[in-house]
DNA sequence: CTGAAAGCGCTTACAG
DNA sequence: CTGAAAGCGCTTACAG
């Protein structure tokens, strides 16, 4: 492996001016400039970029905790993250903390992150936490005082469907929650679903939303197992909402099992916009915003308050969310 | 941030005996290791790994090179990496390589990772790939010579499919391929459909088989729109393999628009068993096999290679394939 | 069994 | 403008 060293031999300078040189410093003199930078192609020469971070004692890496690499809402996001900040020099690596020994804390912690964005929904280790604010990590999605929240505005697209569905004709309409109540009630959908549905006089049969317990069920499954319950006890429902996209897939296919038709016998709505919901069967109604864009947004935050600590003090960053119409939803059917 | 200096004088002793503590030296003098433990605890201290790779010279590092974070099949597989690495203390780092620059595969080698997996389908620069040997890089699925060479055996559940189409009394059965022709021609999958259509006297029409030139879409998008030409060309088709399950749901959709049923009027064959295709309208039949597993082994394969450089010369590894039978199959209708 | 020292590949004041 | 030197936080022969 060829050094800082051996351009420095090369060129006929010291390490010293090899990095002034690397470090584009623009009292190096010409002359210099050149033979160094002949001596870096021809010896191939590629820096050690954690040497670097030692030395500086900045990673220019991004940690992002999740629970599981599959759910493709969470996969666009990190890519606009990953790609924002690959053109910013940092690196982003996706730490899987489902079943997490402790050792994997520690490991994160080993590792000397400049920021970690949190996609868990499970809370994480208080010591855990607590190192990582010891370290002075640039955090998202932690707590409200020691990290960046985002939240996604849910509420104006959700009063949209809602309005829909009473313009449709609908009055008995289910969700289907993949978390728990507690979730659902301080959670924007929750909220804005019990009030408008009180606001319009919709059926407010309690058993009409559904939770779940099993945090171990993918949300495909979470969506199915509700839907199935939800059709015993209400087969009338014309009207379901899901937590997201891929819970909505799964209601889909418990409706298509028990012979009835998305829309023309019950409306769907899921949450997310993730890609595939164009292919479902039919086309999922949504709620959308732009994963990638936010994602670099994220990114952003993060290397610029890195860099300055002072520039974006922690605060709340409200994501504006709206309504995406396809196929799955439709006027009840009298 | 405490570093080894400050355990060492906690404790009373070198920081190289604090070192030959955390590595577990049995030669340490009970009553010290006592004391470093202690002084660890007490100041919350967790070793860098950085400073240790530097040292070391080793970084624990693998890296996945990826065309898009939304391929839910390879996100199966990283997962299985992913969770076998941390529990070996490796790192994986996902490197998004579509739209890339020349800056970002300096980034990768500026890293120095111990291992690097090449999960795209396009051609990597050939600069890249020789500075990658240059550093002794562990590789998978770069070439034969240079690296481990994942092949999944597609052949028996690709004959497999074809002998139960045919006892379905199917006769035309096309193809959506999602890359282009000349890969077709090469994977086991286009090999083994045209052998066994040959065998079983299917229709062989040209046209039956479609490819797809335009990199830039989506799986579903493809194979959404070869399934519309296909429809065009040959209406009366009765079943159509796909290259992956996505694709298969872009065909679904496409057939459902058509007013096609699937599988009473045409059977559709995914392929990957990504975890979603159980939620298909209706559920995808697929070929299979264990991702996670799969991905652990790919872990294991580099963890113990860069260990010991010898103990696994590089090699082609075969990894067995089975049909998973779903709904989306069915005898052709008369 | 342990401590002092050299080394990993960089950066960054600082003296000249 | 440049080079020598100290330092980043570790590991690892090696002398004792």
């Amino acid at each position: 492996m060829i050094t800082r060293n051996d351009v420095a031999k090369r060129a006929g300078v010291s390490v010293g001016t090899v990095s002034n040189v690397m470090n584009n410093k623009s009292f190096v003199k010409p002359e210099h400039v050149e033979k160094v930078r002949k001596a870096i192609e021809e010896l191939n020469y590629i820096p050690d970029f954690n040497a670097k971070s030692m030395a500086r004692r900045r990673n220019n890496h991004i940690g992002i905790a999740l629970y599981e690499m599959t759910n493709p809402y969470h996969a666009e996001i990190i890519q606009g993250i990953e790609e924002y900040a690959a053109q910013h020099n940092f690196m982003t690596t996706i730490f899987v903390l489902n079943n997490t020994s402790h050792q994997k804390y520690h490991a994160i912690c080993e590792r000397r992150l400049d920021g970690l964005v949190n996609f868990m929904t499970n809370d994480l280790p208080r010591a855990f936490t607590a190192e990582l604010k010891r370290q002075q990590i640039v955090l998202v999605n932690f707590s409200p005082e020691d990290s960046f929240m985002i939240v996604n505005d849910y509420t104006p697209p959700m009063r949209e469907f809602m309005r829909l569905l009473q313009e449709g004709g609908h009055r008995k309409v289910a969700y289907l929650w993949t978390g728990d109540e507690m979730r659902f009630r301080s959670d924007k959908r929750g909220k804005t679903f019990l009030e408008e549905r009180e606001k319009y006089g919709f059926d407010s049969d309690e058993s009409l939303i559904l939770f779940n317990e099993d945090m171990t069920l993918t949300s495909e499954q979470i969506g199915y197992r509700l839907c199935k319950r939800l059709l015993q006890r209400h087969p009338d429902v014309t009207a379901v909402f899901c937590t997201n996209d891929l819970a909505a897939l799964g209601a889909l296919r418990c409706l298509s099992e028990a012979g009835l038709r998305c829309p023309e016998d019950v409306s769907v709505i899921g949450c997310d916009d993730i890609a595939l919901g164009e292919y479902f069967n039919p086309p999922i109604s949504t709620i959308s915003f732009d994963k990638r864009a936010h994602g670099a947004d994220i990114a952003q935050m993060i290397i610029e308050k890195v860099a300055d600590p002072e520039s974006h003090p922690y605060h709340t960053v409200v994501v504006p969310m709206h309504v995406k119409l396809r196929q799955s939803i439709a006027p009840a059917k009298n």
